[in-house]
DNA sequence: AACAGTCCCAACCGCGAATCT
DNA sequence: TAGATTCGCGGTTGGGACTGT
């Protein structure tokens, strides 16, 4: 069915990584780095596709992995982050240093989505009064339940370059009672250019002042839905990054989108 | 102790995007 | 510019570990 896999070539393994496996490509690629996935296995000599062995780097043999526990932060950031991107494993992943997409992903399936989904519907039986009662003790993978699911519906784009916001005014904006809290305010937002255009109605908040890149840091923007619309998040090319040395800008970044990710009405 | 059910995570699969020729 | 190749992502699966009976 379909297009044979990738690995479906008699003789290859399959499964398991041996610890054996794992030195020949951690040695490979200390020696001649990362890429040109295809043809590693065979310079390497491993009985292996590429695929596996770049999947098998990228999530597991990579030095600056951090393996354990998810600590509460990270775990409150992945939420939060899965609230504005969705399903985005790797632009989440990037934002938490040492974590992989996938480790972020599994650690979603099997705790996160359970545990976010009971807490909304926890709040939407008070809400409402009585609701269904949610299947606590069904089986760990939640079915597709619209309580699970982010209630901003993130599009999923490429990045590309873009340095405004547009923000429409006739909805109430966060960054109203953002703006109240001077004192807890990031001082480099206050250079980020808000004005309101007389004809659209709109915000429009210039990010390339507000983040104050140089044009060569600022990679472009992903969109997401929010408001009663869409709105646009800058991307930096640490954004991508899965690094240490990326943390400091990135929490910086993160604190300067607080607008975005705080507050319930905002989801 | 043995079995069944559940959980967790590493690995696989298929697709779309990016890059190459 | 089109087709081929390669890469990267997100969804899914398989199987070992754990827990309950």
């Amino acid at each position: 069915m379909g297009r044979s896999p990738c690995c479906s070539k008699e003789g290859l393994n399959r499964g398991a990584w041996t610890a054996q496996e794992d030195d020949i490509l951690r040695d490979y690629i200390k020696v001649n780095g990362e890429g040109g996935w295809r043809n590693l296995p065979k310079k390497a000599g491993l009985n292996r596709c590429g695929k596996s062995c770049r999947l098998r780097w990228l999530n597991y043999l990579r030095p600056d992995i951090k393996r354990g526990n998810i600590s509460e932060d990270e775990e409150e950031l992945i939420i939060r982050l899965h609230k504005l991107l969705g399903n985005r494993w790797s632009l989440i992943a990037g934002r938490l240093p040492g974590r992989t997409d996938n480790e972020i992903k599994n650690y979603w399936n099997t705790t996160l989505g359970k545990k976010v989904g009971s807490e909304v519907s926890q709040r939407s039986s008070s809400k409402k009064g009585k609701m269904s009662k949610s299947k606590e003790t069904s089986k760990a993978v939640p079915e597709p339940d619209s309580s699970t699911q982010p209630l901003t519906q993130p599009i999923r784009t490429k990045a590309f370059r873009c340095t405004k916001v547009h923000i429409p005014a006739t909805i109430h904006s966060p960054r109203e009672d953002y703006n109240k809290h001077e004192d807890t305010k990031p001082t480099h937002s206050q250079s980020a250019q808000q004005t309101s255009s007389p004809d659209s109605g709109e915000y429009v908040v210039d990010f390339s002042q507000f983040l104050d890149f140089g044009s060569d840091e600022f990679q472009g923007i992903d969109t997401c839905m929010g408001f009663n619309g869409q709105f646009d998040v800058p991307v930096t090319k640490d954004w991508m990054r899965s690094d240490i040395s990326g943390l400091e800008n990135s929490s910086m970044e993160l604190e300067s989108l607080g607008f975005l990710l705080d507050g319930e009405g905002w989801y």
